[in-house]
DNA sequence: GCTCTTGATTAGAGCGCTTCAACACTTTAT
DNA sequence: ATAAAGTGTTGAAGCGCTCTAATCAAGAGC
């Protein structure tokens, strides 16, 4: 900067302003300074004009898992979303390890970032009290667990409850009874898509065949799931996955054995990501408005930027994308899955 | 940190050896430090410690599309390796479009990035030329356009090449004659995989038949071309696309078309990505060895950083996945697709 | 001819940190 | 005892920029 103020022969200060676009330059000094900044090759140095600002301008993202194209396009809502309000942001990626995840804030917040968007994370609100306190944060697509409202937090979701409660009055109203749900463990949505599913087998006098199992969040975690299903001698009628990605490795693994969807069985996903939408998947799932969110995301930050000191949560209605995965279970499979003691019938169709 | 100090009875200098964990650091005085530290929640501002430092430990890596999991997983080989050598990266989304990737390397280098990691960028050589002598650069998944050596660019590609050959070979041995190829249009590694399909028709006498249509890089691009083939009186009995995502779509389409995937015609697809190991989609494909390139990237950027000065260029090897998609011509389908002048027999089976 | 505005330019302090040279104090060697 | 060497600590300069307040030049008003 120094070189160009000296070969413009104008002073430091001048050449700031002009990189900084002041309207209170005479074109003719502007133009010096700028041919001179091209002709040496000049480039500010964002940490030092960071600093000296006291401001960066950047929105930190941390995502759970930039694997799943659900939060890929989550991220891609806030990029643009903070692109078109002259922010930039920096993408950390946690990879689903709930300590990678802490360290990466800390990373966030070093880097004295304007605002923290939180992607899926599986974080807590200990781990978010402090943080919360020295940069405005927006949870996506996750919810605080174990806090309906945390002051400095605010969040963007979608209703994962009433997404699984439609989830399961589809399969109802198709005539299924005997659902399985295979959540998504420890993630954060998983405990309130669970809960959907329970109320809504509740709703429709199903409550005592409720069946919940331990997923996860990819196709791997399905096959164990399916493995042991498989090995009982009643079998659902319909299974209803924590995402789409479980849902395809289900889809997989029932391929595997034979088992044909949706003819012996109903499959159901969530997110509605490209995934679901191939013909050959043709995935049954909910969709959440990935790009809406990140973008209100980014607006819930500026708000609190601009002053706002209460907190904000926004919930988006999910919607059920009917596809090729779900129809009326196999003829003769309907019925309670556990009959009154004793009463079992040995032939009862499995699939 | 003048908070610190002042509570912790030290100088600001000291304050700094400790925070950075340097030896010469008496316990007792450690001790105070970093308790005064944590009673007063204070975290190093990491743009003051870069300006200071003169460095600031961070890769940049600008990716192509976050939404195609095969750069995703390219990154997180980047993030792995960059990671276990105590540096952070910033993700940096291109979205496929040049204006923006320009923009965001400018960002990069002004953010003082250490390495820059372009994964599928269509930068030429141009928009480099200046950049890499800034900053070690490396491309990774793409090639510079039109360069087989500059100087300041490393580059970590599979061979897309020989893995275009290695599908029409594939092909060729099932007894195809009449492979198409839908490519990547002007997308970074398109014109080497075109190449290879081009050498490999060549190669089994087929040269006559090629045939290449502008196709892009993710399933809608499929669309327009998988209609116009389909409105031509003669079809081919393969199709090999650009990558995994084009072969999605096509599946889609010819879906649509009620053309069966591979009794009526083939499919092959490139990067190997988790679709095309969904078993419904079971894609015949060619790997890439993601989290390998991403490491060696990074591995390429330190070496340079350590004084390496010539450029390198690890070409890996693709290797050909074969799975459902890819199996005999149909019956009576086989022979050339344009056959001598007038001697087009109508009835030829389509597809 | 003088002061008052207005607008363009600049000197210089300061952003939060690192680091080098200097300093004070011990310990060891002579 | 004294010099030499080692340990732990600190003052102050400096990283590249911004920004406030001061300065300067030039025209307007009386």
């Amino acid at each position: 900067m120094e070189d160009v103020a000296e070969r413009a022969d104008v002073s430091r200060a001048l050449v700031s302003l002009v990189i900084n676009g002041s309207p209170k330059v005479s074109e003719q000094k502007r133009r010096r300074v700028l041919e001179a900044a091209r002709a040496l090759g000049y480039r500010p140095n964002l940490m030092a004009r960071s600093l000296a600002q006291q401001r960066t301008r950047i929105i930190g993202v941390l995502v759970n898992d930039l694997r799943n194209p659900f939060f890929a396009e989550v991220v891609e809502g806030v990029e643009t979303a903070a692109e078109s309000d002259e922010f930039g942001i920096v993408v950390l990626n946690g990879r689903r390890d709930r300590s990678r995840e802490l360290a990466a804030v800390e990373t966030l917040v070093q880097l004295q970032v304007e605002g923290l968007a939180l992607v899926g994370t599986q974080l807590d609100r200990d781990d978010l009290a402090e943080v919360s306190d020295i940069v405005p944060t927006v949870m996506v697509a996750s919810d605080l667990v174990g806090s309906l409202d945390h002051p400095g937090v605010d969040a963007i979701v979608t209703d994962g409850r009433r997404g699984a409660e439609l989830v399961v009055e589809h399969l109802v109203s198709l005539g299924h009874e005997r659902i399985l749900h295979i959540d998504g463990a420890d993630n954060a949505s998983a405990a309130e898509r669970r809960q959907g599913y329970l109320r809504g087998m509740e709703a429709a006098g199903l409550g005592g065949q409720a069946d919940v199992r331990t997923g996860g969040d990819d196709e791997a975690a399905a096959f164990a799931v399916i493995d042991e299903v498989l090995a009982e001698p009643v079998a659902p009628t319909a299974i209803f996955a924590f995402n789409d990605l479980l849902a395809a490795g289900v889809l997989d693994r029932l391929d595997d054995a034979g088992v044909s969807v949706p003819a012996d069985v109903s499959l159901v996903g969530f997110d509605n990501t490209f995934i679901a939408a191939l013909h050959h998947l043709a995935l049954t799932t909910v969709n959440q408005p990935r790009l809406t969110m990140g973008e209100m995301a980014v607006a819930a930050l500026l708000e609190r930027l601009n002053g706002r000191d209460q907190p904000v949560r926004h919930t988006l209605e999910p919607e059920l994308v009917v596809r090729g995965t779900t129809g009326p279970p196999p003829p003769g499979a309907a019925g309670p899955g556990r009959s009154p003691a004793g009463a079992r019938s040995p032939g009862r169709p499995r699939f």
